[in-house]
DNA sequence: ACATGAACATGAGAAATCTTCATGTATTTT
DNA sequence: AAAATACATGAAGATTTCTCATGTTCATGT
């Protein structure tokens, strides 16, 4: 024996409007259709759930227990059905991102800012944890933007182009990099790395440089925020390799060096990898261009 | 557009069994039946509950919120269906009293107190404040048993009798009707009359000396505790009239004297109505036996 | 490349369920 | 007591849901 919501929304709307036949009206039906299904209800619930005594028919102990149930449970459902709508009308959705580029979180920010203030009903959260196999969750629906730079042919994912930008050594002006115009693999046969704590496959250092020329640095450390990078960087205890438009944050300070990573100067490109169907949904592409627009930005520091 | 909780069903089956067919197994029916509804639930949603991408299907985005629907949802009705079962099988019930005899919480306590170790599941509560209208809310079912000395010819109405009481006067040593061997209605012309605050037509010196001698107490005060009354009884600063049973809290003490009510001594009877539906339930057997059981002690001390 | 198996989709008819209509019965109101 | 209100019921029709048989798709092993 199953309930089902229709009993549930059947015993609210008859507490409700007091009566059988007015709340036949309410729901659109016959008051006979109401009284059958009353009937096959408490049937089956093998419970009596209206006392018929006085005339227009009332809760019984029973009924009162279910109606208690129904009135936490119709909201609930009801609230989905209306985020479904909004779904539909482009109004909410989903928006949950995942970076493969660990020090994106800088330029992210200001703009989940300014999206949250135009699509306050969109469910915007960023996943970590995933990054690993951000494409497969991108593909089963875990995610639904990903952050990355390395684009990968796949059917039903895109890959927005965000920014270029150069992988690019930041040093201690004591360093004896400091003296080089431009950094090759072997420099970091004698050099301490510092890197985000993630998979070399992710590492743009690893990527572009080192393992094709399958050179190893000295010692390899990882920590977790960028400042902490900086940190260590300008007392001398190691060097690190990050995107050019993170330089900012020390650009001037005398301490430390940047030189690009030569001779040909490397480029990369950032994208945001979405699903096909999701690209052309509005408050996406709005996000896409917010990005896009964010990167102009960085560009210009 | 509707949902109906044999959706939220299978949502919740297919994700936990990951994959239709081993769902529709748990559910009892074939795969068939599950692919038509989930495609008629799309369908009427307009939203894509599942990716097919991969071949064990997979909720999408959108089938994510409705699976936690789901989950908040289910256990609640799920429950309520125990519940029920719970309630065919005797073992749940409700017990909600209303007693139009005030004094009678003190020894209605204990009852309640044996009453829910043994029967855990069953949802006991005293319902205050509707006690001027209790029968007809017994026959509404708004409350299950009403404690009564007015017995009414009622259809549905069972009247179960619990124990013989006398009404009988309580007054200070000092009190000039210390002297008579009864009290009649005549008596309380020039006494203070303290009682429950309640309607007088349910109390006993009203209803069974005042009213029908057509007699005024000099004055009237009324308060809603018996340790209260009690107390304002020993300075002598008005007397009482309560069921006998009462006077045990007071007995041996010399400042009281108790003197019953005359020139025949009066006698009523306390009453557990009931409806009659739910006299056979065993659980309300059981209470009654439980009160009475009681009352016989009350009538030893 | 081809067979194989697993997982889901689909169409058509059967079965179950729900509605309606017409009417009956009980209760409340006038 | 009549009228009005409120709910119940039986039967026929409409709708929904399920099953069966079969098709499609995708991944896997040979």
């Amino acid at each position: 024996m199953y309930f089902e919501l229709r009993h549930l929304r059947t015993i609210r709307a008859i507490h409700e409007h007091g009566g059988l036949a007015r709340a036949a009206e309410m729901m659109n039906m016959t008051q006979s259709a109401l009284s059958h299904q009353v009937k096959g209800l408490e049937d089956q619930a093998g419970v009596e759930l209206f006392v018929r005594r006085s005339k227009p028919m009332r809760l019984s102990a029973a009924g009162q227990r279910m109606l208690r149930v129904a009135e936490r449970v119709l909201p609930e459902v009801e609230g989905l059905e209306e985020e479904f709508r909004a779904l539909l009308s482009g109004k909410t959705g989903r928006l949950h991102l995942t970076l493969e580029c660990h020090a994106c979180f800088d330029w992210l920010f200001p703009v989940l800012e300014q999206f949250r203030k135009v699509w306050p009903d969109i469910d915007v959260d960023i996943r970590a944890g995933l990054a690993f196999d951000a494409l497969p969750a991108l593909d089963r629906e875990e995610v639904d933007l990903v952050i990355s730079s390395n684009p990968v042919e796949m059917p039903g994912i895109l890959f927005n182009p965000l920014f270029d930008y150069h992988p690019t050594l930041v040093a201690s002006a004591q360093n004896p990099l400091a003296e080089k115009a431009y950094i090759t693999a072997e420099d970091f046969r004698d050099q301490t790395l510092i890197t985000y704590p993630v998979g070399r496959e992710r590492l743009d250092i690893f990527t572009e440089l080192l393992t094709p020329a399958r050179v190893e640095p000295r010692q390899h450390r990882q920590a977790d925020l960028t400042a902490v990078i900086f940190m260590l960087v300008g007392s001398n205890r190691g060097v690190s390799v990050l995107p050019d438009w993170v330089m900012r944050e020390i650009r001037g300070k005398p301490d430390y060096v940047t030189r690009p990573l030569g001779p040909q100067t490397v480029t990369k490109r950032m994208y945001a990898a979405t699903r096909n169907a999701d690209a052309t949904q509005p408050f996406m592409a709005h996000f896409l261009r917010l990005m896009r627009s964010e990167a102009v930005k960085l560009q210009r520091d």
